[in-house]
RNA sequence: GAGGCCAUCGUCUAGCGGUCCAGGACCUCGGACUUUCACUCCGAGAACACGAGUUCAAAUCUCGUUGGCCUCACCA
């Protein structure tokens, strides 16, 4: 049997970083037992789906490079076929027309709750028949659930569960307009598009249970289910606004993430191998599966997210990370988009600034001052290194790097250091003043290869501007 | 309130009855390297929620307690 796995968000907002994880785990569940992962759209919830939501969804899951399969289903498209099987129930037997009114619903609840027993509907028109039916009231369909023994789930990371079937109720499966509900919905899908593994958060565990007795009802085989745990901020709380439930674009375009460390960070959270902390997409397709994943809940650390990402920025290719970096300083710098020339720079100098940096924001800011024409600014550290600086410190260093005929890195590091020697210096007191009027900050890459990077006449201007010092 | 799920360092986890006075990573704190910062390396800190039981032996199995979470809509 080929597995067949899906995510299935309602695009009611972003992708957050939970559904992101869902995905991943379906994804690599898929690719790992070499089966097909598929996307549905559940905006079936009319007021609040909407398409800016929808593109949302898909520019989130192609930025982490989960693609579909197939092409996604649209749920709210199908609301016929949901409906026909409802009816197909009805005539079945197998559900039932409900006329209650919120009210008696509302009622029911409380006093069930008032009695200890489970808020649940009582089955008020099970057997009734529809001749006693009220006039003027549109009906919605219920499922006639089993109400004796118990229903047992084997899942794939809460193991077997087993709930009685007298705290599950006749729900709604067809509303009074005539539309599908969520529950007839996604088994309804889920069934017609072949999906074998249901992967997907634990807050549906209890939902699993009812969207069971549909399966039997139809006489449908039931899916294996795999309820992985929620994601909780990093004070253990339900996941919010204020933590990590933040669009995952907000990863990307303002904290700077990589696609593949937030990937691997993602993994990492609720599944574990071994000692492994740095796993690679393919290696992971290998290692991963769904019963290895844990059974609690985890929170969510944006310090080892951060780590990671330092990890795969050092990695990471020069020219792509430029790439990533150029709107970022064009727009510090204040231009549309950086040159040709100013990329090149910043390729050039990237293997000594992606050491430095974790994110892509702080990689943009360290990188900037090498695209300027001249230093903007020089912060506080910075002009104190300058005010303190050796006298003629500046002056020196200007006459004899101009002098200099080749401009290679081994020169200018013979150079400055003959300078120290001969002002009598420790080469830490003439480099970062040097430092300091070539980068406008008291920390950067190896001031040599600063030098180099920014080219002859670059470095002399720079300087220049405090030779009179 | 009713049901369900969960519980190893501050955090993510390894561990699937003996090899664990519990391992790795992040984090914090020392140190080495060094032109700064970072990287790298070395070292330190830090956990089996609690209580019974099963067993020759329990972080690992059972039960209870406590704590956390999820669900209980004509939302998804």
């Amino acid at each position: 049997m080929t597995v067949v796995t899906r995510f299935a968000p309602s695009p009611t907002g972003f992708l957050h970083i939970g559904g992101a994880r869902t995905a991943l785990y379906n994804w690599l569940y898929a690719k790992h037992t070499g089966g097909k992962f598929l996307l549905r759209i559940e905006d079936t919830d009319r007021e609040r789906s909407t398409p800016e939501a929808v593109e949302a969804i898909f520019d989130g899951l192609n930025w982490l490079g989960l693609t579909a399969d197939e092409e996604p289903t649209f749920q709210f498209a199908r609301r016929d076929r949901h409906a026909e099987v409802a009816h197909e129930l009805i005539k079945a037997g197998k559900a039932y027309y409900c006329y209650c009114s919120q009210e008696e619903l509302q009622e029911m609840r409380e006093k069930a709750r008032a009695e200890g027993r489970p808020m649940k509907y009582d089955g008020t028109w099970r057997d009734r028949d529809a001749s006693e039916a009220p006039a003027g009231v549109k009906p919605v369909v219920r499922l006639k659930a089993p109400q004796e023994g118990d229903a047992v789930i084997s899942d794939q990371v809460q193991g077997d569960v087993r709930v009685a079937n007298d705290q599950l109720d006749d729900y709604v499966i067809l509303r009074g307009d005539g539309t599908p509900t969520y529950m007839l919905s996604v088994v309804v899908d889920d069934h017609d598009m072949g999906i074998t593994h249901v992967i997907r958060g634990d807050d549906h565990l209890t939902n699993a249970f009812r969207q069971k007795a549909l399966y039997d009802a139809m006489g449908w085989d039931v899916p294996t289910f795999a309820h992985i745990p929620l994601i909780h901020g990093p004070d253990g709380a339900k996941l919010s606004k204020r933590h990590g439930a933040l669009g995952v674009d907000a990863y990307r375009d303002e904290m700077g993430f990589l696609p593949e460390a937030v990937n691997n960070y993602l993994l990492r959270l609720g599944w574990g191998h071994g000692d492994e902390e740095i796993i690679s997409q393919d290696q992971a397709i290998e290692w991963f599966d769904i019963k290895d994943v844990g059974k609690g809940a985890a929170r969510f650390d944006f310090a080892k997210l951060t780590n990671l990402n330092g990890v795969y920025l050092r990695q990471a290719d020069d020219t792509r990370l430029a790439n990533d970096i150029a709107p970022l300083i064009a727009k510090q710098i204040g231009v549309d988009a950086i040159d040709a020339a100013q990329k090149e720079i910043l390729i050039k100098g990237m293997s000594g600034l992606k050491e430095r940096a974790k994110t892509l924001i702080e990689l943009a800011d360290s990188s900037a001052f090498y695209v300027t024409d001249g230093v903007t600014s020089f912060n506080e550290k910075a002009q104190s290194l300058i005010d303190s600086a050796p006298e003629g410190l500046f002056a020196e260093l200007a006459k004899e790097l101009d002098a200099l005929e080749n401009w290679t890195e081994e020169n200018v590091d013979a150079s400055v250091r003959n300078i120290a020697e001969k002002l009598d210096q420790k080469l830490g007191k003439v480099a970062q003043p040097l430092r300091a009027v070539l980068t406008g900050s008291n920390s950067s890459p190896g001031i040599f290869e600063v030098m180099i990077v920014l080219g002859k006449s670059q470095t002399l201007k720079r300087i220049r501007k405090f030779d009179a010092q």
